[in-house]
DNA sequence: CGCCTTTGACCGGCGC
DNA sequence: GCGCCGGTCAAAGGCG
């Protein structure tokens, strides 16, 4: 519930907040640290600078935070511009053409205003769409939570966090199905903590299926592995078939018992491409840096395995995600002949060049979430805020006023614009935002919980990981990186 | 010394 | 029953 409303709370104002929260974070180079190596990592959220900075390679300069002020003046020098032709042609009479300049600005003012109310106008009516959006979505996971209900013994839905371990599963009818975050964990439970592979099939009901869901994301990262929060531990990696790259397997460390794996693996067609699958709820409170992802993961598996998301239309969660690309190809699918449903975050239809482009650019992911044209200003590699930055640090900016984007010409909001959704930060969060209200589920419970209990000081919550990727490490492996 | 990765072995499911 | 495959375990070694 705080966590809806926290993202509503600030999804009136995202330019402003963005903004804000970048040119703030740019400044706040935490050296990071923490034991272990320096890792080659894609830093997807952080708010804080982790190992992923190849040396050498400095930051790009910070841009400067877009004001008001800088737009109105844009606005004027525009004006002023136009006044000069007009003194051209009205040099023969001087007096008059300094009226007719006070009677041009005054009326560029005056549609300075009109573009203010209509701004507003916008803005309310985007509460008004996204409060009602919110209301239809969660009908629906009711209604299909009644239904569970109906036919399972509630499990998980109202217990604390610590035993919403179940990704969608909390519906699981068999209490043995929770072993996995009721037990102590450890090597001599490990076995039973795997409700994916050994549990799975065996049930072969409904809830079965839905325990199994996966949510994969593609992104398109020179970075061996997605920096999302958490920290993990590599426990395995295996040659899987039909792919010449190694997949390796995590766990979440951030609790003992917390059944929360993921699967990272290079793309077959395209090793640029890093498929990271997460599979599980976590069990614990998670920094602000991991809610994002946890938040989009589970989210998008509950839309998924409620049917809220319509079968029809695989790209319904792309353009929950922004609206500005629903014309492009589907960034979030649903893999019907995976073993697993599985849905599949695409967040690789970056716009052209990509890496390649940038070779001096740090890894990055590079989001196709914006159609724009390519920002002038520095992409915000390594950038310092995250999108749940965005929801904790939303209610401290809730009195700021918004910045004056109404007042600024096209290209400065298309460039801000640009610039802003450049930054995976921002569009992954944005995505998990919309998808967790969308979403919707009991999941929310104890990210709300994380969200309460941890603000924005999140500085060792990376994950860790071997500068010998999952990649190179495998000797039987020659090709991959 | 503790935590991490590496990597071969092991286990269970599935198809033939 | 056998082999394949995905997933995990756990011993060994590395690193700070």
């Amino acid at each position: 519930m705080d966590k809806q409303g926290h993202l509503l709370d600030a999804s009136p104002r995202p330019l402003a907040c963005f903004l804000d929260n970048h040119s703030r974070r740019m400044s706040a180079d935490d050296p990071g640290g923490g034991r272990g190596r320096r890792s080659v990592e894609v830093d997807f959220f952080s708010g804080h600078k982790t190992s992923s900075r190849v040396a050498g390679s400095p930051e790009p300069p910070l841009p400067p935070p877009i004001k008001e002020e800088d737009l109105t003046i844009n606005m004027q020098l525009l004006t002023q511009k136009e006044d000069d032709d007009d003194d051209r042609s009205a040099s023969a009479s001087a007096s008059g053409s300094q009226q007719q300049l006070q009677a041009e600005l005054g009326r560029m003012n005056e549609e300075n205003q009109r573009l203010r109310g209509m701004l507003a106008q916008v803005t309310a009516s985007y509460q008004a769409l996204q409060m009602h959006l919110m209301a239809l979505m969660q009908q629906q996971p009711r209604k299909q939570e009644q239904f569970l209900n109906a036919t399972t013994i509630p499990a998980a839905a109202e217990q604390p966090a610590s035993n919403s371990s179940t990704e969608v599963g909390r519906s699981s009818s068999k209490e043995k199905e929770d072993s996995p975050d009721a037990g102590g964990g450890g090597p001599s439970s490990s076995k039973q903590a795997l409700p994916w592979a050994a549990e799975g099939r065996q049930l072969g009901d409904q809830q079965a299926s839905m325990r199994k869901a996966r949510v994969s994301v593609r992104a398109r990262s020179e970075a061996p592995i997605i920096a999302d929060g958490c920290q993990w531990r590599k426990y395995g990696q295996k040659m899987a078939k039909g792919n010449p790259c190694p997949r390796a397997y995590y766990r979440c460390t951030m609790a003992n018992a917390c059944p929360v794996r993921k699967q990272v693996q290079r793309c077959a067609e395209d090793r640029s491409i890093l498929i990271t699958t997460y599979e599980g709820t976590h069990n614990h409170p998670l920094p602000p840096a991991a809610m994002a992802m946890a938040s989009t993961t589970s989210a998008a598996a509950s839309m998924l395995l409620s049917g809220s998301m319509p079968s029809a239309d695989n790209s319904f969660l792309a353009r929950a995600v922004l609206p500005s690309c629903s014309s492009s190809s589907s960034m979030a699918t649903i893999s019907a002949s995976a073993p697993f449903p599985t849905v599949t975050l695409d967040l690789t239809h970056g716009p052209p060049g990509g890496a390649a482009a940038r070779p001096h650019a740090p890894p990055s992911f590079h989001m196709p979430l914006l159609q724009a044209p390519p920002p002038p200003l520095p992409l915000y590699n390594q950038s310092k805020f995250s999108g749940l930055h965005m929801s904790s640090t939303a209610s401290s900016d809730a009195t700021r006023p918004p910045i004056g984007i109404g007042l600024a010409d096209a290209d400065t909001v298309t460039a801000a614009a640009a610039a802003i959704t450049a930054d995976p930060n921002f569009t992954v969060a944005l995505a998990a935002a919309i998808t967790s209200i969308i979403g919707g589920g009991s999941q929310q419970q104890h990210h709300g919980q994380a969200a309460a209990g941890v603000n924005a000081n999140n500085n060792n919550n990376n994950v860790t990981s071997s500068s010998n990727n999952t990649a190179t490490t495998n000797s039987t492996n020659s090709d991959t990186q």
